[in-house]
DNA sequence: AACTTAATGTGACTAAAATCACATTTTAAG
DNA sequence: CTTAAAATGTGATTTTAGTCACATTAAGTT
Protein backbone atom coordinates (compact mmCIF):
# COMPACT_ATOMS: atom_id res chain seq x y z
CA UNK A 1 0.00 0.00 0.00
CA UNK A 2 1.34 3.25 -1.20
CA UNK A 3 0.09 7.22 -0.32
CA UNK A 4 -0.32 9.10 -3.36
CA UNK A 5 0.10 12.66 -4.01
CA UNK A 6 -3.53 14.43 -2.44
CA UNK A 7 -5.73 15.17 -5.24
CA UNK A 8 -8.71 17.50 -4.97
CA UNK A 9 -12.12 15.38 -4.11
CA UNK A 10 -13.60 18.68 -6.52
CA UNK A 11 -11.82 18.08 -9.43
CA UNK A 12 -11.74 14.14 -8.85
CA UNK A 13 -12.09 12.29 -12.01
CA UNK A 14 -13.48 9.47 -10.27
CA UNK A 15 -16.60 10.74 -8.30
CA UNK A 16 -19.30 8.73 -7.56
CA UNK A 17 -23.18 9.82 -7.96
CA UNK A 18 -23.47 10.54 -4.42
CA UNK A 19 -20.11 12.87 -4.50
CA UNK A 20 -21.63 14.58 -7.43
CA UNK A 21 -24.68 16.50 -5.36
CA UNK A 22 -22.23 17.40 -2.99
CA UNK A 23 -21.87 21.39 -3.34
CA UNK A 24 -19.00 23.08 -2.75
CA UNK A 25 -18.88 23.71 1.25
CA UNK A 26 -19.57 19.96 1.53
CA UNK A 27 -17.16 18.78 -0.60
CA UNK A 28 -14.55 20.94 1.24
CA UNK A 29 -15.59 18.71 4.25
CA UNK A 30 -14.93 15.56 2.28
CA UNK A 31 -11.63 16.97 0.96
CA UNK A 32 -10.51 17.48 4.42
CA UNK A 33 -10.90 14.24 5.59
CA UNK A 34 -10.36 12.05 2.92
CA UNK A 35 -6.70 10.25 2.44
CA UNK A 36 -6.07 8.01 -0.15
CA UNK A 37 -4.10 4.77 -1.03
CA UNK A 38 -2.84 2.11 -3.58
CA UNK A 39 -3.16 -1.41 -3.51
CA UNK A 40 -1.02 -4.05 -5.62
CA UNK A 41 -2.66 -7.17 -6.49
CA UNK A 42 -4.28 -9.62 -3.24
CA UNK A 43 -2.61 -6.56 -0.40
CA UNK A 44 -6.04 -6.15 1.77
CA UNK A 45 -7.46 -2.55 1.40
CA UNK A 46 -9.36 -3.66 5.53
CA UNK A 47 -9.75 -6.98 7.18
CA UNK A 48 -12.26 -8.71 8.87
CA UNK A 49 -11.52 -8.48 13.18
CA UNK A 50 -9.99 -5.08 12.36
CA UNK A 51 -10.93 -1.57 13.63
CA UNK A 52 -12.31 -0.28 10.44
CA UNK A 53 -10.50 3.33 9.15
CA UNK A 54 -13.43 4.38 7.98
CA UNK A 55 -15.48 3.89 4.40
CA UNK A 56 -13.68 3.19 1.27
CA UNK A 57 -14.29 4.16 -1.50
CA UNK A 58 -12.73 2.42 -5.34
CA UNK A 59 -11.47 5.01 -7.21
CA UNK A 60 -10.26 2.56 -9.87
CA UNK A 61 -9.73 -1.15 -9.73
CA UNK A 62 -11.46 -4.18 -8.79
CA UNK A 63 -12.10 -5.76 -5.20
CA UNK A 64 -13.37 -8.67 -3.64
CA UNK A 65 -15.40 -8.47 -0.90
CA UNK A 66 -14.97 -11.95 1.19
CA UNK A 67 -15.86 -12.86 4.90
CA UNK A 68 -14.47 -16.44 6.45
CA UNK A 69 -17.10 -19.18 7.52
CA UNK A 70 -16.82 -22.25 9.36
CA UNK A 71 -15.37 -24.06 6.90
CA UNK A 72 -14.11 -21.95 3.75
CA UNK A 73 -13.80 -18.19 2.52
CA UNK A 74 -16.46 -17.01 0.73
CA UNK A 75 -16.48 -14.20 -2.09
CA UNK A 76 -19.85 -12.12 -1.04
CA UNK A 77 -19.25 -9.96 -4.29
CA UNK A 78 -17.02 -8.58 -6.63
CA UNK A 79 -16.78 -4.35 -6.23
CA UNK A 80 -15.95 -2.58 -9.67
CA UNK A 81 -14.65 1.35 -9.38
CA UNK A 82 -16.00 3.53 -8.85
CA UNK A 83 -17.78 2.33 -5.55
CA UNK A 84 -17.79 2.44 -2.08
CA UNK A 85 -17.42 -0.65 -0.17
CA UNK A 86 -17.34 -0.76 3.80
CA UNK A 87 -20.91 1.05 4.29
CA UNK A 88 -22.22 -1.23 6.96
CA UNK A 89 -19.61 0.12 8.89
CA UNK A 90 -21.46 3.13 9.51
CA UNK A 91 -23.29 1.39 12.32
CA UNK A 92 -22.22 0.84 15.71
CA UNK A 93 -19.53 -1.72 14.35
CA UNK A 94 -15.62 -0.85 15.73
CA UNK A 95 -14.34 -3.49 13.53
CA UNK A 96 -14.59 -4.37 9.90
CA UNK A 97 -17.64 -7.53 9.19
CA UNK A 98 -15.09 -8.67 6.15
CA UNK A 99 -12.47 -8.20 4.49
CA UNK A 100 -11.62 -6.16 1.14
CA UNK A 101 -8.96 -7.54 -1.24
CA UNK A 102 -7.46 -5.63 -4.36
CA UNK A 103 -7.68 -8.29 -7.23
CA UNK A 104 -5.91 -5.46 -9.24
CA UNK A 105 -3.62 -2.65 -8.86
CA UNK A 106 -6.20 -0.14 -6.95
CA UNK A 107 -7.17 3.10 -5.84
CA UNK A 108 -9.24 3.91 -2.92
CA UNK A 109 -9.85 6.81 -0.39
CA UNK A 110 -10.76 6.46 2.78
CA UNK A 111 -13.34 8.68 3.96
CA UNK A 112 -13.92 9.30 7.94
CA UNK A 113 -17.03 7.25 9.30
CA UNK A 114 -18.63 10.73 11.14
CA UNK A 115 -17.56 12.73 8.40
CA UNK A 116 -19.88 10.44 6.13
CA UNK A 117 -22.40 10.37 8.15
CA UNK A 118 -22.49 13.91 9.14
CA UNK A 119 -22.93 14.30 4.73
CA UNK A 120 -26.11 11.67 5.07
CA UNK A 121 -27.63 14.41 7.89
CA UNK A 122 -26.76 17.37 5.85
CA UNK A 123 -27.24 16.61 2.66
CA UNK A 124 -30.73 14.68 1.77
CA UNK A 125 -29.34 13.38 -1.70
CA UNK A 126 -26.13 12.23 -0.45
CA UNK A 127 -28.07 10.08 1.62
CA UNK A 128 -30.56 9.19 -1.08
CA UNK A 129 -27.89 8.39 -3.51
CA UNK A 130 -26.27 5.70 -0.36
CA UNK A 131 -29.71 4.05 0.21
CA UNK A 132 -30.16 3.51 -3.88
CA UNK A 133 -26.54 1.87 -3.49
CA UNK A 134 -27.71 0.09 -0.61
CA UNK A 135 -31.32 -0.94 -2.22
CA UNK A 136 -29.54 -2.15 -5.51
CA UNK A 137 -27.56 -4.00 -3.52
CA UNK A 138 -29.93 -6.10 -1.34
CA UNK A 139 -31.73 -6.65 -4.79
CA UNK A 140 -29.06 -8.29 -6.59
CA UNK A 141 -27.88 -10.15 -3.05
CA UNK A 142 -30.93 -11.96 -2.79
CA UNK A 143 -30.37 -12.60 -6.47
CA UNK A 144 -27.09 -13.57 -6.24
CA UNK A 145 -28.20 -15.78 -3.29
CA UNK A 146 -30.86 -18.21 -4.76
CA UNK A 147 -28.92 -18.46 -7.99
CA UNK A 148 -25.91 -19.43 -6.00
CA UNK A 149 -27.97 -21.81 -4.11
CA UNK A 150 -30.48 -23.56 -5.87
CA UNK A 151 -28.25 -24.25 -9.52
CA UNK A 152 -25.30 -26.61 -9.49
CA UNK A 153 -22.13 -25.95 -10.47
CA UNK A 154 -22.69 -25.70 -14.13
CA UNK A 155 -24.76 -22.97 -14.19
CA UNK A 156 -23.34 -21.01 -10.78
CA UNK A 157 -20.09 -21.28 -12.77
CA UNK A 158 -21.41 -20.04 -15.61
CA UNK A 159 -23.27 -17.66 -13.88
CA UNK A 160 -19.46 -15.85 -12.62
CA UNK A 161 -18.00 -15.90 -15.89
CA UNK A 162 -21.10 -13.82 -17.40
CA UNK A 163 -20.63 -11.61 -14.42
CA UNK A 164 -17.16 -11.33 -15.11
CA UNK A 165 -17.72 -10.79 -18.76
CA UNK A 166 -20.50 -8.40 -19.20
CA UNK A 167 -20.84 -6.44 -15.91
CA UNK A 168 -17.06 -6.39 -14.77
CA UNK A 169 -14.65 -6.20 -18.03
CA UNK A 170 -17.33 -5.60 -20.89
CA UNK A 171 -15.64 -7.66 -23.18
CA UNK A 172 -15.76 -11.54 -24.19
CA UNK A 173 -11.97 -11.83 -23.62
CA UNK A 174 -10.50 -10.95 -20.64
CA UNK A 175 -7.57 -11.65 -17.91
CA UNK A 176 -9.11 -14.09 -15.57
CA UNK A 177 -8.18 -12.03 -11.61
CA UNK A 178 -9.09 -15.24 -9.67
CA UNK A 179 -7.70 -18.44 -9.41
CA UNK A 180 -9.46 -21.48 -9.67
CA UNK A 181 -9.41 -21.78 -5.31
CA UNK A 182 -11.08 -17.98 -5.29
CA UNK A 183 -13.46 -19.11 -8.04
CA UNK A 184 -14.57 -21.70 -5.79
CA UNK A 185 -15.10 -19.18 -3.16
CA UNK A 186 -16.84 -17.22 -5.71
CA UNK A 187 -19.66 -20.09 -6.73
CA UNK A 188 -19.64 -22.34 -3.62
CA UNK A 189 -17.28 -24.65 -4.76
CA UNK A 190 -14.38 -26.51 -4.35
CA UNK A 191 -11.05 -25.98 -6.69
CA UNK A 192 -11.23 -29.03 -8.08
CA UNK A 193 -14.77 -28.93 -8.89
CA UNK A 194 -14.23 -25.82 -10.42
CA UNK A 195 -11.05 -27.11 -12.51
CA UNK A 196 -13.73 -29.93 -13.84
CA UNK A 197 -16.56 -27.71 -14.58
CA UNK A 198 -13.95 -25.05 -16.60
CA UNK A 199 -12.24 -28.27 -18.42
CA UNK A 200 -15.77 -29.37 -19.53
CA UNK A 201 -16.70 -25.54 -20.39
CA UNK A 202 -13.84 -25.75 -22.92
CA UNK A 203 -13.73 -29.37 -24.17
CA UNK A 204 -17.86 -28.51 -25.03
CA UNK A 205 -15.53 -25.14 -27.01
CA UNK A 206 -18.13 -22.93 -24.60
CA UNK A 207 -14.55 -20.89 -23.30
CA UNK A 208 -11.24 -20.62 -24.36
CA UNK A 209 -8.07 -20.66 -21.77
CA UNK A 210 -4.85 -19.61 -22.55
CA UNK A 211 -2.79 -18.78 -19.35
CA UNK A 212 -4.71 -16.12 -17.31
CA UNK A 213 -6.73 -15.34 -20.79
CA UNK A 214 -10.56 -16.65 -20.97
CA UNK A 215 -12.65 -16.11 -23.72
CA UNK A 216 -16.30 -16.80 -24.06
CA UNK A 217 -16.65 -18.23 -27.53
CA UNK A 218 -20.21 -19.01 -26.85
CA UNK A 219 -22.13 -17.09 -24.40
CA UNK A 220 -25.75 -17.61 -25.42
CA UNK A 221 -24.87 -21.49 -24.82
CA UNK A 222 -23.38 -20.17 -21.40
CA UNK A 223 -26.36 -18.31 -20.62
CA UNK A 224 -28.91 -21.08 -20.96
CA UNK A 225 -26.48 -23.18 -18.55
CA UNK A 226 -27.21 -20.17 -15.87
CA UNK A 227 -30.62 -20.06 -17.05
CA UNK A 228 -31.45 -24.15 -17.06
CA UNK A 229 -28.77 -24.65 -13.51
CA UNK B 1 -57.24 -7.96 4.21
CA UNK B 2 -59.64 -5.57 5.09
CA UNK B 3 -58.66 -1.52 6.10
CA UNK B 4 -59.13 -0.64 9.57
CA UNK B 5 -60.21 2.87 10.56
CA UNK B 6 -57.31 5.01 9.84
CA UNK B 7 -55.29 5.65 12.86
CA UNK B 8 -52.93 8.73 13.57
CA UNK B 9 -48.99 8.54 12.86
CA UNK B 10 -48.51 10.81 15.68
CA UNK B 11 -49.83 8.71 17.81
CA UNK B 12 -49.27 5.54 16.21
CA UNK B 13 -47.64 3.18 19.03
CA UNK B 14 -46.08 1.12 16.88
CA UNK B 15 -43.63 3.86 15.46
CA UNK B 16 -39.97 2.82 14.19
CA UNK B 17 -36.85 4.00 14.74
CA UNK B 18 -36.93 6.25 11.66
CA UNK B 19 -40.62 7.45 12.21
CA UNK B 20 -39.53 8.51 15.73
CA UNK B 21 -37.33 11.12 14.01
CA UNK B 22 -39.91 12.77 12.18
CA UNK B 23 -40.96 16.48 13.46
CA UNK B 24 -44.59 17.15 13.39
CA UNK B 25 -45.04 18.55 9.82
CA UNK B 26 -43.21 15.62 8.63
CA UNK B 27 -45.63 12.98 10.26
CA UNK B 28 -48.20 15.03 8.90
CA UNK B 29 -46.98 14.22 5.31
CA UNK B 30 -46.48 10.52 6.46
CA UNK B 31 -50.53 10.63 7.63
CA UNK B 32 -51.76 12.05 4.85
CA UNK B 33 -50.12 9.48 2.39
CA UNK B 34 -49.78 6.30 4.52
CA UNK B 35 -52.90 3.40 4.21
CA UNK B 36 -53.09 0.71 6.55
CA UNK B 37 -54.09 -2.92 6.18
CA UNK B 38 -54.42 -6.45 8.20
CA UNK B 39 -53.06 -10.09 6.63
CA UNK B 40 -54.70 -13.11 7.95
CA UNK B 41 -51.72 -16.10 8.26
CA UNK B 42 -50.82 -16.78 4.55
CA UNK B 43 -52.30 -13.91 2.81
CA UNK B 44 -49.27 -12.10 0.51
CA UNK B 45 -48.72 -8.60 1.61
CA UNK B 46 -47.24 -7.93 -1.75
CA UNK B 47 -46.28 -10.04 -4.63
CA UNK B 48 -42.96 -10.30 -6.77
CA UNK B 49 -43.82 -9.45 -10.18
CA UNK B 50 -47.16 -7.10 -9.53
CA UNK B 51 -46.71 -3.14 -9.33
CA UNK B 52 -45.71 -2.16 -6.13
CA UNK B 53 -47.69 -0.10 -3.87
CA UNK B 54 -45.43 2.06 -1.80
CA UNK B 55 -42.96 0.82 1.02
CA UNK B 56 -44.85 -0.86 4.02
CA UNK B 57 -44.06 -1.32 7.34
CA UNK B 58 -45.23 -3.66 9.52
CA UNK B 59 -47.02 -2.31 12.48
CA UNK B 60 -47.46 -6.21 14.61
CA UNK B 61 -47.05 -9.31 13.26
CA UNK B 62 -44.77 -11.65 11.40
CA UNK B 63 -43.80 -12.05 7.42
CA UNK B 64 -41.89 -13.95 5.10
CA UNK B 65 -39.93 -12.23 2.27
CA UNK B 66 -39.38 -14.94 -0.38
CA UNK B 67 -38.65 -15.27 -3.94
CA UNK B 68 -39.05 -17.98 -7.01
CA UNK B 69 -35.59 -19.34 -7.94
CA UNK B 70 -35.24 -21.51 -11.00
CA UNK B 71 -35.77 -24.56 -8.54
CA UNK B 72 -38.22 -23.58 -5.59
CA UNK B 73 -39.24 -20.96 -3.26
CA UNK B 74 -36.86 -19.56 -1.21
CA UNK B 75 -37.40 -17.92 2.15
CA UNK B 76 -35.01 -14.56 2.04
CA UNK B 77 -35.64 -13.61 5.57
CA UNK B 78 -38.22 -13.25 8.23
CA UNK B 79 -39.41 -9.75 9.26
CA UNK B 80 -40.52 -9.19 12.79
CA UNK B 81 -42.58 -6.07 13.47
CA UNK B 82 -42.06 -3.56 13.85
CA UNK B 83 -39.98 -2.80 10.54
CA UNK B 84 -40.08 -1.38 6.86
CA UNK B 85 -40.56 -3.99 3.89
CA UNK B 86 -40.14 -3.35 0.50
CA UNK B 87 -37.72 -0.35 0.65
CA UNK B 88 -35.47 -1.69 -2.16
CA UNK B 89 -38.76 -0.49 -4.45
CA UNK B 90 -37.74 2.79 -3.62
CA UNK B 91 -35.51 2.21 -6.67
CA UNK B 92 -36.81 2.66 -10.11
CA UNK B 93 -38.36 -0.69 -10.30
CA UNK B 94 -41.88 -0.42 -10.88
CA UNK B 95 -42.38 -4.01 -9.49
CA UNK B 96 -42.26 -5.84 -6.69
CA UNK B 97 -38.60 -7.60 -6.44
CA UNK B 98 -40.15 -10.62 -4.45
CA UNK B 99 -43.17 -11.66 -2.47
CA UNK B 100 -44.14 -11.14 1.14
CA UNK B 101 -46.33 -13.09 3.04
CA UNK B 102 -47.78 -12.90 7.05
CA UNK B 103 -47.26 -16.05 8.72
CA UNK B 104 -49.65 -14.60 11.62
CA UNK B 105 -52.05 -12.09 11.67
CA UNK B 106 -50.19 -9.13 10.86
CA UNK B 107 -51.70 -5.00 10.34
CA UNK B 108 -49.24 -2.70 8.36
CA UNK B 109 -49.01 0.51 6.63
CA UNK B 110 -48.53 1.44 3.22
CA UNK B 111 -46.32 4.44 2.53
CA UNK B 112 -46.33 6.33 -0.80
CA UNK B 113 -43.04 5.49 -2.52
CA UNK B 114 -42.70 8.76 -3.30
CA UNK B 115 -43.49 10.54 0.29
CA UNK B 116 -40.79 8.23 1.40
CA UNK B 117 -38.14 9.35 -0.64
CA UNK B 118 -39.03 13.06 0.37
CA UNK B 119 -39.37 12.26 3.57
CA UNK B 120 -35.09 10.82 3.16
CA UNK B 121 -34.53 14.29 1.39
CA UNK B 122 -36.54 16.53 3.88
CA UNK B 123 -35.00 14.83 7.02
CA UNK B 124 -30.96 13.43 7.45
CA UNK B 125 -31.95 11.42 10.21
CA UNK B 126 -34.54 9.54 9.23
CA UNK B 127 -32.36 9.04 6.11
CA UNK B 128 -29.96 7.91 8.56
CA UNK B 129 -32.05 5.44 10.50
CA UNK B 130 -32.92 4.05 6.74
CA UNK B 131 -29.49 3.63 6.01
CA UNK B 132 -28.88 2.31 9.53
CA UNK B 133 -31.55 -0.27 8.78
CA UNK B 134 -30.33 -1.12 5.20
CA UNK B 135 -26.32 -1.78 6.58
CA UNK B 136 -27.96 -4.02 9.80
CA UNK B 137 -29.73 -6.37 6.96
CA UNK B 138 -27.05 -6.54 4.78
CA UNK B 139 -24.75 -7.38 7.44
CA UNK B 140 -26.93 -9.98 8.32
CA UNK B 141 -27.71 -11.36 5.23
CA UNK B 142 -23.69 -11.91 4.39
CA UNK B 143 -23.91 -14.00 7.61
CA UNK B 144 -26.86 -15.68 6.54
CA UNK B 145 -25.66 -16.47 3.29
CA UNK B 146 -22.18 -17.44 4.13
CA UNK B 147 -23.93 -20.12 6.97
CA UNK B 148 -26.21 -21.03 4.77
CA UNK B 149 -24.14 -22.29 2.01
CA UNK B 150 -21.36 -23.94 4.71
CA UNK B 151 -23.08 -25.58 6.60
CA UNK B 152 -24.74 -28.88 6.20
CA UNK B 153 -28.85 -29.22 7.01
CA UNK B 154 -28.13 -29.98 10.83
CA UNK B 155 -26.16 -27.37 11.23
CA UNK B 156 -28.83 -24.94 9.07
CA UNK B 157 -32.14 -26.03 10.55
CA UNK B 158 -30.79 -25.59 14.43
CA UNK B 159 -29.48 -22.11 12.87
CA UNK B 160 -33.08 -21.96 12.02
CA UNK B 161 -34.82 -23.05 15.48
CA UNK B 162 -32.33 -20.75 17.19
CA UNK B 163 -33.22 -17.99 15.10
CA UNK B 164 -37.27 -18.31 15.99
CA UNK B 165 -36.73 -19.05 19.61
CA UNK B 166 -34.00 -16.06 20.13
CA UNK B 167 -35.00 -13.20 17.49
CA UNK B 168 -38.44 -14.09 16.71
CA UNK B 169 -40.26 -15.19 19.53
CA UNK B 170 -38.06 -14.59 22.75
CA UNK B 171 -39.18 -17.89 24.09
CA UNK B 172 -37.94 -21.41 23.96
CA UNK B 173 -41.16 -22.56 23.07
CA UNK B 174 -43.27 -21.33 20.27
CA UNK B 175 -46.00 -22.03 17.66
CA UNK B 176 -43.93 -22.68 14.96
CA UNK B 177 -45.24 -20.29 11.90
CA UNK B 178 -43.80 -22.74 8.93
CA UNK B 179 -44.48 -25.78 7.65
CA UNK B 180 -42.15 -28.38 6.60
CA UNK B 181 -42.00 -27.23 2.99
CA UNK B 182 -41.51 -23.39 4.16
CA UNK B 183 -38.78 -24.29 6.61
CA UNK B 184 -36.93 -26.22 3.88
CA UNK B 185 -37.77 -22.78 1.63
CA UNK B 186 -35.67 -21.08 4.74
CA UNK B 187 -32.65 -23.64 4.99
CA UNK B 188 -32.40 -24.81 1.64
CA UNK B 189 -33.50 -27.90 1.96
CA UNK B 190 -36.06 -30.08 0.98
CA UNK B 191 -39.08 -31.03 3.06
CA UNK B 192 -38.73 -34.64 3.84
CA UNK B 193 -34.98 -33.46 4.71
CA UNK B 194 -36.11 -30.95 7.42
CA UNK B 195 -38.80 -33.86 8.04
CA UNK B 196 -35.72 -36.63 8.99
CA UNK B 197 -33.78 -33.49 10.88
CA UNK B 198 -36.39 -32.85 12.86
CA UNK B 199 -36.88 -36.23 13.90
CA UNK B 200 -33.50 -36.57 14.57
CA UNK B 201 -33.31 -33.72 16.58
CA UNK B 202 -36.34 -34.79 18.66
CA UNK B 203 -34.82 -38.54 19.28
CA UNK B 204 -31.81 -36.44 20.78
CA UNK B 205 -33.99 -34.59 23.15
CA UNK B 206 -32.75 -31.74 21.72
CA UNK B 207 -36.25 -30.30 20.87
CA UNK B 208 -40.05 -31.61 21.37
CA UNK B 209 -43.05 -31.67 19.17
CA UNK B 210 -46.58 -31.53 20.07
CA UNK B 211 -48.72 -30.27 17.02
CA UNK B 212 -46.83 -27.22 15.92
CA UNK B 213 -45.87 -26.29 19.47
CA UNK B 214 -41.93 -26.38 19.43
CA UNK B 215 -39.80 -25.76 22.49
CA UNK B 216 -36.19 -26.08 22.47
CA UNK B 217 -34.91 -28.24 25.33
CA UNK B 218 -31.26 -28.22 24.99
CA UNK B 219 -30.43 -24.73 22.97
CA UNK B 220 -26.87 -25.28 24.28
CA UNK B 221 -26.49 -28.37 22.13
CA UNK B 222 -28.42 -26.91 19.23
CA UNK B 223 -25.81 -24.16 19.02
CA UNK B 224 -22.86 -26.57 19.36
CA UNK B 225 -24.70 -27.96 16.22
CA UNK B 226 -25.21 -24.90 14.79
CA UNK B 227 -21.32 -24.01 15.02
CA UNK B 228 -20.22 -26.89 13.64
CA UNK B 229 -22.20 -27.44 10.94
C1' DA C 1 -69.76 -37.83 10.27
C1' DA C 2 -68.03 -38.61 5.74
C1' DC C 3 -65.11 -37.08 2.53
C1' DT C 4 -61.51 -34.46 0.38
C1' DT C 5 -57.33 -32.23 0.47
C1' DA C 6 -53.18 -30.78 2.57
C1' DA C 7 -49.38 -31.81 5.49
C1' DT C 8 -46.20 -35.00 7.31
C1' DG C 9 -43.42 -39.28 7.85
C1' DT C 10 -40.48 -43.06 6.05
C1' DG C 11 -37.73 -46.24 3.17
C1' DA C 12 -35.05 -47.23 -1.09
C1' DC C 13 -32.44 -45.35 -4.50
C1' DT C 14 -29.71 -41.83 -7.03
C1' DA C 15 -26.94 -37.99 -8.18
C1' DA C 16 -23.93 -34.16 -7.36
C1' DA C 17 -20.13 -32.57 -5.53
C1' DA C 18 -16.81 -33.05 -1.72
C1' DT C 19 -12.83 -35.40 -0.24
C1' DC C 20 -8.48 -37.66 -0.69
C1' DA C 21 -4.29 -38.69 -2.86
C1' DC C 22 -1.11 -37.65 -6.01
C1' DA C 23 0.78 -35.95 -10.68
C1' DT C 24 1.92 -32.02 -13.33
C1' DT C 25 2.61 -27.30 -14.44
C1' DT C 26 3.50 -22.59 -13.43
C1' DT C 27 5.44 -19.00 -10.86
C1' DA C 28 8.44 -16.90 -7.63
C1' DA C 29 12.83 -16.71 -5.16
C1' DG C 30 17.60 -17.18 -4.31
C1' DC D 1 19.69 -21.51 -13.75
C1' DT D 2 18.08 -24.12 -9.97
C1' DT D 3 15.07 -24.95 -6.51
C1' DA D 4 11.11 -24.26 -3.75
C1' DA D 5 6.50 -23.13 -3.43
C1' DA D 6 2.13 -22.32 -5.28
C1' DA D 7 -1.39 -23.35 -8.50
C1' DT D 8 -3.67 -26.58 -11.32
C1' DG D 9 -5.26 -31.10 -13.17
C1' DT D 10 -7.14 -35.85 -12.64
C1' DG D 11 -8.86 -40.37 -10.94
C1' DA D 12 -11.08 -43.12 -7.20
C1' DT D 13 -14.06 -43.00 -3.41
C1' DT D 14 -17.35 -41.26 -0.12
C1' DT D 15 -20.83 -38.35 1.68
C1' DT D 16 -24.88 -35.67 1.76
C1' DA D 17 -29.06 -34.61 0.62
C1' DG D 18 -32.18 -34.87 -3.19
C1' DT D 19 -35.65 -37.75 -5.60
C1' DC D 20 -39.33 -40.97 -5.94
C1' DA D 21 -42.98 -43.62 -4.25
C1' DC D 22 -46.17 -44.38 -1.01
C1' DA D 23 -48.18 -44.59 3.89
C1' DT D 24 -50.16 -41.99 7.54
C1' DT D 25 -52.09 -38.19 9.93
C1' DA D 26 -54.29 -33.74 10.33
C1' DA D 27 -57.32 -30.15 8.85
C1' DG D 28 -61.06 -28.31 6.44
C1' DT D 29 -65.64 -28.70 3.94
C1' DT D 30 -70.19 -30.01 2.80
Amino acid sequence: MTKPEKESCESCRFKSCAVEVLDSNELNILQTNCSEAVYKRNEQVFREGTPHSGIAYVKSGLVKIHKMGPVKDQILKLVKSPQFIGIPTVLGNKVNQYTATALVPTHTCFIATDVFRKLILLNGKFANEIINNLCFDELSFFDRSIHQTQKQIHGRLADALLLLSNDIFQSDSFQMPLNRSDLGDLVHARRESVTRTLTHFRKDNLISIKGKTIELLNKSMLERISKSG
